[in-house]
DNA sequence: GTCTATAATTCGATAGAC
DNA sequence: GTCTATCGAATTATAGAC
């Protein structure tokens, strides 16, 4: 009989306040451009407190961070409406609730820091190409997801990090009319 | 009768020597990555003497950054070739000489930096859409450049930033044969 | 034209009082 | 458990000797 989840049950309110403020700057400014001083004032607490609780910054980093990409179940997609689905579910990940944001904060902080494009890479192992590999049937799966995630990511840098006014523009409704045509034939199918 | 180029003819040799290694660390780490001190180290010289040279550290960059993307003349494209052709052109910017380096430079610097990104959106506006709108007859011109840029960033940081493994072990040709229809695509002919 | 020296910040991390 | 104080290193930028 293990008593309870270990050892968390000691002051959860600050350590998830400090969580949230983590993940609002490292989104806004990826893992270099947010400090851990930054973050502490916006709790506020005192910075000190920060690395008592998560060790060193690359520990409260790797705890902000949650990485389940909640992909849907592949059996779950028609596979004639998987480029849909997929153009879908990124819009969420990156306009969505809190606890979605790992993505959209791994790849602002990925350009500049090796840890963080090691986990996407590892996120792209371990969830998204056997995601792909379940939806299409043909051979090259791998290339298709990569093809696949670099379309996704384009769209997201254009739309939410460079800002180009055309990109930024359209609804997701067009975005979803746009992308997932082209999602759909790396999948597989016709255009 | 002007005398010659203005001002420049000082000690050229050594600012020469500094713009090459500003654009070798910028291409590597990016604007905020990249230290002046570090450059200085390369080439070598002392620190001082880029401050001297180039007032400060956002003035070297914006001499480092040459933008000119060199874009074909779209009375030059067959319609029909385009997709495969600006493909080709997007890989030299990227795997290409010295001079041609600003791109990647100002991708990897604008995730973190504003005045990189407000840049790269001049690019677009100044060369990249009416590239594309000399090309496509078609009415939206500018949302079809925004999607193509889209793909193509999204190509350059999986192969060149993230490094994901399906994208890097891709050739030239491949990159061409899978990305130059959807790039052509978007252009307005059929897939 | 080239350099030394240093100012003024900011960073992550630590030590220790309470 | 929370804080003050501070260390050591790094940053851009400036002042001024030679």
């Amino acid at each position: 009989m293990t008593k309870a989840p270990a050892k968390i049950p000691k002051s959860d309110k600050t350590r998830q306040a400090i969580l949230e403020a983590a993940q609002r700057l490292f989104y806004e400014r990826g893992y270099d451009g947010a400090s851990v001083r930054q973050i502490a004032k916006e709790v506020p607490i005192d910075p000190a407190m920060i690395m008592r609780y998560f060790g060193s910054k690359e520990g409260l980093f790797s705890a902000a961070v949650l990485i389940d990409l909640k992909l849907p179940n592949p059996e779950d997609i028609p596979q004639d409406k998987a480029g849909e689905r997929l153009v879908r579910h990124f819009l969420m990940l990156w306009e969505g609730e809190r606890s979605t944001l790992g993505l959209p904060i791994l790849l602002r902080s990925a350009v500049s820091n090796q840890d963080a494009s090691d986990k996407i890479r590892a996120i792209f192992e371990k969830q998204v190409a056997p995601t792909i590999a379940g939806i299409t049937s043909l051979d090259d799966a791998d290339t298709r997801a990569g093809l696949i995630v670099s379309q996704l990511f384009g769209l997201a840098l254009c739309r939410y990090i460079l800002r180009l006014p055309p990109v930024v523009d359209m609804t997701e409704e067009e975005v979803v009319a746009r992308i997932g045509p082209i999602i759909q034939h790396h999948i597989g199918s016709s255009v």
